[in-house]
RNA sequence: GCCUGGGUAGGGUAGCUGGACAUCCUAUGGGACUGUGGAUCCCACGACUCGGGUUCGACCCCCGACCCGGGCCCCA
């Protein structure tokens, strides 16, 4: 016999699991629904460019990628923003703006499996399409914060904005900003230092971009706008900083933030968890520019994706038990139970044999999986047309009609 | 892709500087017990991750693969 396993990097999910996982969605969807935001699902396979266009050569390598029998390159999603944009061009360009979608879907990466770090993961995610804004911006974030802390996560949130340090190497080529960032995401300071020295990059440059990176605390934005000079990009971010403090959503202001997916143009942010290990970051997201690429007129959108499977390591979510009811019967009974049991089942959860066990051994299996009620039809309880109701609790025993029954554990 | 620790029934474990049938607990199914559960006893079930090597003989030693955990890289 040849046993096979689980594909590396994927999990089972059992049904206590299951539980909590649904509950805690189900209050995320609260949350987006609330704030407007209606459900789209896509694909879960899509042609590869749409994730090789720009999302950058990180996510590449990571891509489950296969060959359909027509020959197309295809790859599992490995993160659900380009999807949706996609999706966005194809039925939502004339449609009132913003145009604001979340979804809930699994994605796959192939990766080294850790904790908090799956091959195939769930997002939960939010974009906002069409507003350039910062009260766009500002309402992402304070959502994103909200989803969080209403299943009972506090997350630390650092907001950036992409446009200023770019402001300052705009002059070198899309390669080397690329890398730039990176190593400013890493706060990698020699390895930053020897890269821009490896390029030749201008000292004026490179003075400003490490005055730039040492900011923080409440004065970061004046002093960033003394080192660079005045951009439009501040009065946009100034402006979101301003919402947030009104909002009071707790923030730090953080201008090193690059993400890992290169098509962020503004505002990035990023939450994180210290009850994680290495896989700290439970959210990520900021601002882009991705539909002309799919073929669609420039739309400035926002959105940010949350990674489920981490808000499940942190938060111990608590399922309402509901009263679980077992109908215990007898061999000359057994029709009768079976199609009572199909009528309760109409109004409440109810379990019932179906080993052929004896009585006794039925109120044994009951007690074992945790039954809070039983049951019982004899052919006394048959001819009288009503049904001992036991509580396995306290052991007591009564006889009722069916409908009180039903009633009793409502 | 790199570094590191680890894999014995469904879960938890003992054993191993090489020696006969691999220990115990728990779970599950059945029985003691054909209209009243939780206890007890009995029975059944069920494992050395896989493949090579060394050896008269490998769960044990060696090599490789696979998988899991932790870290790096990257990211959610």
């Amino acid at each position: 016999m040849v046993r096979i396993d689980r594909p590396r990097g994927t999990r089972d999910f059992l049904p206590d699991e299951m539980g909590e996982r649904r509950s805690i969605e189900s209050v995320f969807r609260g949350v987006v629904e609330r704030w407007g935001y209606g459900e789209v699902k896509t694909p879960t396979f899509e042609n590869l460019d749409l994730f090789t266009i720009k999302s950058g050569e990180g996510i590449s390598d990571e891509i489950y990628t296969f060959m359909d029998k027509g020959e197309r390159q295809m790859a599992l999603r490995p993160e659900l923003t380009a999807p949706v944009m996609r999706l966005y061009v194809e039925s939502f360009q004339v449609s009132a703006k913003p145009c604001k979608l979340f979804y809930f879907d699994n994605c796959f990466r192939y990766e080294r499996p850790q904790k908090g770090r799956f091959r195939e993961f769930w997002q939960f995610g939010v974009e906002l399409i069409g507003s350039s804004q910062p009260e766009a911006d500002a309402e992402v974030i304070t959502l994103a914060v909200e989803m969080l802390s209403s299943v009972g996560v506090k997350g630390e949130l650092h907001i950036g904005d992409l446009s200023i340090i770019r402001s300052i190497i705009e002059e070198l080529s899309p390669a080397q900003q690329s890398r730039i960032m990176r190593l400013v995401d890493k706060k990698d300071d020699a390895g930053l230092e020897y890269y821009l020295g490896e390029i030749n990059a201008p000292s004026a440059l490179c003075e400003k971009l490490f005055s730039l990176i040492s900011l923080s605390g409440r004065d970061t934005l004046k002093e960033a706008l003394k080192i660079t000079g005045d951009l439009p990009e501040f009065d946009r971010f100034r402006r979101t900083l301003e919402l947030l403090d009104a909002l009071d959503v707790e923030y730090t202001v953080d201008l090193g933030i690059a993400r890992g997916l290169d098509y962020y143009t503004g505002m990035v942010f990023e939450i994180y968890s210290n009850q994680l290990g290495a896989q700290n970051q439970i959210c990520g997201g900021g601002s882009y520019k991705l539909t002309h690429l799919f073929g669609g007129k420039e739309t400035p959108s926002t959105g940010f994706g949350i990674g489920f499977d981490r808000v499940m390591e942190i938060c111990k979510p608590r399922r309402p038990k509901t009263p679980s009811l077992y109908l215990a019967s007898f061999d000359d009974t057994r029709t009768d139970a079976m199609k009572i049991a199909k009528k309760l089942r109409k109004h409440i959860k109810v379990d019932m044999d179906v080993m052929n066990r004896r009585f006794k051994d039925q109120l044994k299996h009951a007690n074992s999986v945790g039954s809070d009620f039983v049951l019982i039809l004899g052919k006394n309880e048959l001819e009288s047309g009503k049904i001992a109701f036991k509580n396995m609790e306290s052991g007591e025993q009564e006889l009722l009609t069916i409908d009180e029954a039903i009633e009793r554990v409502q």
